[in-house]
RNA sequence: GCCCGCGUAGCUCAGGGGAUAGAGCGUCUGCCUCCGGAGCAGAAGGCCGUAGGUUCGAAUCCUACCGCGGGCACCA
């Protein structure tokens, strides 16, 4: 593991603020990347109080009794900023040390953690559309990250495979043996949910029609729930048509989820009576208007009264304020997680802290875990309302990714005619979808995003192609290097400004892979690999790599390789693939 | 009504105590004897929603207000 440059020399600073007032010591040196120089820090403005000192003064101070050999240059500027200049040779070091490394100097700062990340949550029977999409790609990004750094990350897909939707749609499918929806029965691209949705669209019709279908389908819900085998084998049977289909969505989205991630809401149902029962016991939970509930301490409702979380309803029937506690228990007591990560749509925020607070009241949830609910916006159309289909619809995950592709061919074909069609076809297919998470991913997950396929495969600016171009050009001039001596780093060589700016730009990695694992936002990364992409741009303009003579020639190898190594293993972090030409 | 999130260039978005607020798209001007021009350089475009406050220093933290979105008992 490598330490950066930036805490190297936060370290130096540190130390050059305690030699200079030992009261100061342990004062954050506030060292930050700079434009004047390569880092600067405004701790002699901060702490120029506490010392007695005008700002100037003390940093002259502070300048004087830094000492590292990391550092070339350190001057006072302004009212009492540092700015600090690192050594060209400390520069080589890094990007030398880094680029031997399989794991890029990267410091598994996750290690013995074991933090379950709950994403993706599809429902059975329905066709995924662009709300899963994002929790999906987050979450494996999330995944991606704290496995990276060590972590031992635990994935649960939440699926919604229970409640009483399935006694209308088995019974409709029982009365309609010649529907077809099992993936033998259905002609070529037609998956089984995209029909059993269909199927359930039918049955609520249904359901709404005709009273004594939604009579038959109620004993029907009750037979689910009761274990009748018949029942019980054709609900296994949807979820089994269902999981396929979701699986062909992971395949093609090179998402992480496996069956052996699923635990939906059925694998909690048995647990739920003693949920109740404990809570009950402990006082947490009382009767009210029948209904068994806990009131919140802290969330009210318009009246006044405090928000209930219902455990059980007056019918006797569990909703989803259970199996959520169900399901929480089962990962703090069973999965022994340290962390727990819900990515879910932010209009759930308010059941995501109920959860957790009845779960802290009940004891389930010891202070060393953290639970957090990593929401995210709304995916809003062109028109800044929701995405929706012009007939009104939810728009289709599959139909989406195959719009994404087509434009992302036609890009292709006219930047580069010389791909063959069958090359072509397979670069779109990884562009494409590269673009489409790219841009779920690039912007910050808190706000709402609006869905403009146009702008993400357009592959200029920030977006996924843009990234990918730049991996394909060095992967090009890495290829005209290949079968030649691995090249060596010489750290007493020249360090030209575009080769500064790209090292130190690098060096960053581990520490951006930090910082997306403590706030829990992909976005950074794109941001870090944007700016390390056009950092290596300006490289590229600036110096010429297998024209330059030696030792340049194999230091900007080097930064090439590096480069290289850190887009391809950053995209493969957001999920995206990193081809070797386009 | 209360709670949560969000208001930054014409548009889409970064920046979340530090010096002149950044990118991309769009508009305008340049750059192909040179490793892939999906690029680069430059111009124009901002009272960072409003008003107070904290601070040596506020787009950033606090308060109030305005606007938009969302949530607030038996659907998940």
């Amino acid at each position: 593991m490598t330490r950066s440059l930036l805490m190297e020399v936060s370290r130096a600073v540190a130390d050059g603020i305690a030699a200079a007032d030992p009261a100061l010591t342990g004062a954050d040196p506030l060292v930050r990347p700079s434009d004047r120089a390569d880092f600067q820090s405004g701790a002699a403005l901060a702490l120029a109080r506490r010392a007695g000192l005008p700002p100037g003064e003390l940093a002259a101070r502070v300048a004087a009794e830094v000492s590292t050999s990391t550092l070339a240059d350190v001057r006072v500027s302004g009212p009492g900023f540092l700015e600090l200049t690192v050594a060209p040779d400390a520069v080589w070091r890094r990007v030398a040390g880094r680029a031997s490394r399989a794991d890029l100097g990267v410091s598994p700062s996750e290690a013995g953690r074991r933090t379950v990340i709950d994403y993706s949550a599809p429902n059975i029977a329905k066709e995924m559309h662009v709300g899963h999409l994002r929790s999906t790609i987050i979450g494996d990004c999330l995944a991606r990250v704290l496995g990276r750094l060590g972590a031992e990350v635990v994935r649960q897909n939440h699926l919604g495979d229970w409640g009483t939707q399935f006694g209308m749609l088995i019974q409709y499918l029982d009365e309609h043996p010649e529907a077809a929806w099992r993936h033998g029965e259905l002609a070529g691209d037609v998956s089984s949910v995209s029909a059993l949705n269909g199927l359930y669209r039918a049955a609520r019709a249904r359901f709404d029609a005709d009273s004594a279908f939604a009579d038959r389908s109620r004993a029907r819900v009750v037979a689910l729930q009761s274990g009748d085998p018949a029942t019980v084998a054709v609900w296994q049977e949807i979820v089994a048509e269902s999981e396929a289909s979701f699986r062909q969505l992971y395949d093609r989205l090179d998402v992480l989820l496996t069956p052996s991630d699923s635990a939906g809401e059925s694998f909690y149902n048995d647990r739920l009576g003693e949920v109740v029962d404990e809570l009950t016991k402990a006082g947490v939970a009382v009767v009210s208007d029948g209904a068994v509930v806990v009131f919140s301490a802290d969330e009210q409702r318009p009246d006044g009264a405090p928000v209930p979380l219902i455990l059980r309803k007056r019918d006797g029937g569990y909703g989803y304020d259970t199996t959520d506690l169900a399901t929480l228990r089962h990962r703090v007591s069973e999965l022994h997680a340290d962390r727990i990560l819900y990515v879910v749509d932010a209009r759930q925020a308010l059941h995501f802290r109920l959860v957790a607070e009845t779960a802290r009241r009940a004891g389930w949830l010891p202070d060393g875990v953290e639970v957090a609910h990593v929401s995210f916006g709304t995916v809003l159309g062109p028109d800044g309302r929701p995405f929706r289909t012009r007939a009104g619809d939810t728009v289709t995950l599959g139909s989406l990714l195959d719009a994404a592709v087509g434009r992302a061919r036609a890009v292709l074909t006219e930047k580069n005619p010389s791909l063959d069609l069958a090359e072509a076809s397979r670069i779109a297919e990884l562009t494409g979808i590269g673009a489409v998470k790219y841009a779920e991913l690039s912007t910050s997950r808190t706000k709402d995003y609006t869905f403009d396929i146009d702008r993400m495969v357009s592959f200029a600016g920030n977006t996924g192609g843009y990234l990918q171009y730049a991996h394909a050009r060095i992967a090009a001039i890495l290829r005209r290097a290949e079968g030649e001596p691995d090249a060596v780093v010489d750290v007493t060589a020249g360090l030209h400004p575009a080769e500064r700016a790209l090292g130190l730009a690098l060096d960053g990695f581990g520490d951006t892979l930090a910082d997306v694992a403590a706030t829990l936002e992909p976005h950074r990364l794109c941001t870090y690999l944007y700016d390390t992409a056009r950092a290596f741009t300006d490289f590229y303009e600036a110096c010429p790599v297998l024209t330059a003579a030696e030792p340049e020639r194999g230091n900007r190898l080097t930064l090439c390789r590096l480069t290289a190594a850190t887009l391809r293993e950053g995209l493969g972090l957001l999920g995206i693939a990193a081809p070797e030409r386009m």
